[in-house]
RNA sequence: GGCCCGUUGGUGAAGUGGUUGAACACACAUGCCUUUCACGCAUGCAUUCAUGGGUUCAAAUCCCGUACGGGUCACCA
């Protein structure tokens, strides 16, 4: 029985050749040096950081070239697929603004080399193993896993190479008249590839991340199609997908760097051209005295969805990611301050090949820049954004006092040095929900130095007695609250005070917190002059009212 | 255990044989400014590049060993 007879008895329905599928998927029309790159994700229903991290790999390298970007669905793993796994994840590229050139979502197919979801791509799959077995590089194994497991442990106790090669290779020497009776016979089986590979060679490659590595041949006979579904395992979809969607450079974790001999074999056995490679290494987690990889069971900071639902802008978490990709992206970034992160040279050769920990306070940090620099209407809308699929009652409010809240957001915003007060949209809230009279309601004064009932009383009183004018300017405002202090036994200025602290009952600065509590209820603030301005002497009023009650 | 990769401060790191007395950023500390906080400004924070040996006039940078960390050895990706 002939290589070719044994492919028709597995594959009968298969007609389509590859030279066929290589007709139906040209090579690109694209520019000198344009990289085609791709995200790749298995559809597990989360998206890691490491993910996005691989993503935005992709889309610099892509887009630096005048390349195409694309997304493909990899769901040869029917055991642990997740329904609306894709969605989440073109929800996270959008929130990136990594959006995929090419794409398959709901349907919808954009871009001519699909299907780009793997699961609609068996029957391109079992032309190209149909070929491998007609050219008498692939083979049905019928080996079940239970022999399969106890030949490893066999392999384990001789201390020999565990794997499927060699005379482990039980079923790689059958004739094809045996196979085909088993088949015949409703037997379960795989194909595996015929390794024709020694280990006892090295196989060299290049990785800019890396540098060159040397490793043995592969010779293991490594499956290429399941039983059951039928479906190809990662090792030959990628091959396939990666030739026939013209890749030319393929971003993954590092975990992929001990399977690079196997997919060199791979692409010889069909002669194709191999992508370049480029191993990312892993995003690790501080873990007491270990570094471990950042894990998305047990740190709530390795998916996605935590800087999603903390309201981090995606520009914060791109720039966050780029000083992790190219550290050398900060310095660039002082220099060019305005301009996008795409018109930066990303170099892959100078990604760090040891596993970084992902800092969340220099996020903060980045992020807090960010927000600082939005102009008041900007950020209005950013919280609206937000508030209205996080905090739909805090949305109620600042939507329905728009004015009032961006004249709140825009308190020290409007400067030369704006304040940096929220690292992400949810420290909005935190920071200015006092100045909601339907937020104000039971507020916990956090006095000071004074906290004596009667001098507060006799402190606010005075101040609205006396001292308080709608419509005064900054520096009148502050000068008046300075004579009062004065006038109630309290110095003026800090100097005067820090010279002779007997001589007074206090300072200006206690003065300001009397009326800073008095007002918000917190101690810290920002500028209280304008908070006055925007709460207004009715409201202020009130709040003496009610600080006079619950006091 | 085999095979790969790595090890510069609390963090990300620059650095590829000699202007490195180890950049820059974050964090931290102190001080200044200041009506609080934040901002801003100033100063401090690795006598040393996991460790032992070697090559060299000269090493964080090259070589070898050791230790430690990570990855991988599936009909998972």
């Amino acid at each position: 029985m002939t290589n070719k007879e044994l492919a028709n008895l597995i594959f009968p329905n298969i007609d389509k050749t590859i030279e066929d599928y290589e007709a139906i998927y040209p090579e690109r029309e694209k520019k000198e040096g344009a990289r085609i790159t791709r995200f790749a994700p298995s559809p597990t229903g989360f998206v890691h950081i490491g993910n996005v991290l691989q993503a935005l790999t992709d889309y610099l390298l892509a887009k630096n070239s005048g390349g195409v970007f694309y997304l493909r669905n990899e769901d040869t793993d029917t055991k642990r697929e997740v329904e609306s796994a894709v969605l989440k994840i073109m929800e996270v590229l959008e929130y990136l603004g990594l959006t995929p050139d090419e794409y398959q979502y709901q349907g919808k197919v954009v871009g001519n080399y699909g299907p780009y979801v793997q699961s609609e791509r068996k029957e391109i799959y079992h032309a190209f193993i149909k070929y491998l077995i007609e050219i008498d590089r692939a083979y049905p194994c019928f080996c079940s896993s239970e022999t399969l497991d106890e030949m490893r442990k066999r392999q384990e106790a001789k201390k020999s190479q565990p794997g499927y090669y060699g005379a482990w290779a039980k079923c790689r020497d059958l004739t094809n008249e045996e196979r085909a009776e088993r088949i015949k016979n409703g037997e379960p089986f795989v194909i595996r590839f015929k390794s024709m590979g020694n280990p006892n060679r090295k196989v060299l490659f290049h990785d800019p991340v890396t540098g060159v590595i040397e490793f043995p041949e592969n010779n293991n006979d490594m499956v290429i199609m399941k039983s059951g579904d039928l479906l190809p395992t990662y090792h030959f979809a990628h091959v396939v997908d990666d030739h026939l969607m013209h890749t030319t450079h393929v971003v993954r974790g590092q975990e992929w760097l001990p399977s690079v001999p196997l997919h060199i074999e791979l692409f010889n056995a069909f002669g194709f051209k191999q992508p370049e490679y480029i191993h990312n290494s892993l995003l690790l987690k501080q873990d007491g005295d270990i570094r471990r990889k950042i894990s998305k069971r047990k740190d709530p900071e390795a998916l996605m969805a935590y800087y999603m639902e903390k309201g981090y802008p995606k520009k914060a978490v791109i720039e966050s990611l780029m000083t992790i990709l190219n550290s050398n992206y900060e310095e660039w970034r002082n220099e060019h301050p305005d301009a996008s992160y795409l018109e930066f040279e990303f170099d892959p050769s100078k990604v760090g090949t040891t596993g970084a920990l992902y800092d969340l306070d220099k996020l903060d940090n980045i992020s807090k820049n960010i927000i600082s620099k939005m102009d008041k209407n900007t950020i209005y809308d950013h919280v609206v954004d937000y508030t209205k699929k996080m905090d739909p009652s805090f949305y109620e409010l600042i939507t329905k006092y728009e004015d009032y809240t961006i004249g709140i957001l825009n308190i020290e915003r409007e400067q030369e040095k704006p304040r940096k007060d929220f690292a992400c949209l949810e420290d909005v809230k935190k920071n200015i929900w006092y100045m909601y009279d339907e937020l104000f309601i039971e507020p916990t004064y956090e006095w000071m130095k004074i906290t004596e009932k009667e001098e507060i009383i006799r402190i606010v009183d005075t101040y609205m007695e006396k001292y308080f004018t709608e419509g005064d300017d900054k520096e009148t405002w502050f000068s008046k609250v300075k004579e009062m202090a004065g006038q109630l036994g309290y110095a003026m200025n800090m100097k005067e005070y820090k010279q002779n602290p007997e001589a007074y009952l206090g300072n200006v600065a206690d003065i300001s917190t009397v009326l800073r509590v008095t007002f918000t209820s917190k101690n810290q603030t920002p500028d209280l002059y304008e908070i006055l301005n925007l709460l207004g002497k009715e409201r202020m009023l009130k709040r003496i009212k009610q600080m006079k009650e619950m006091i």
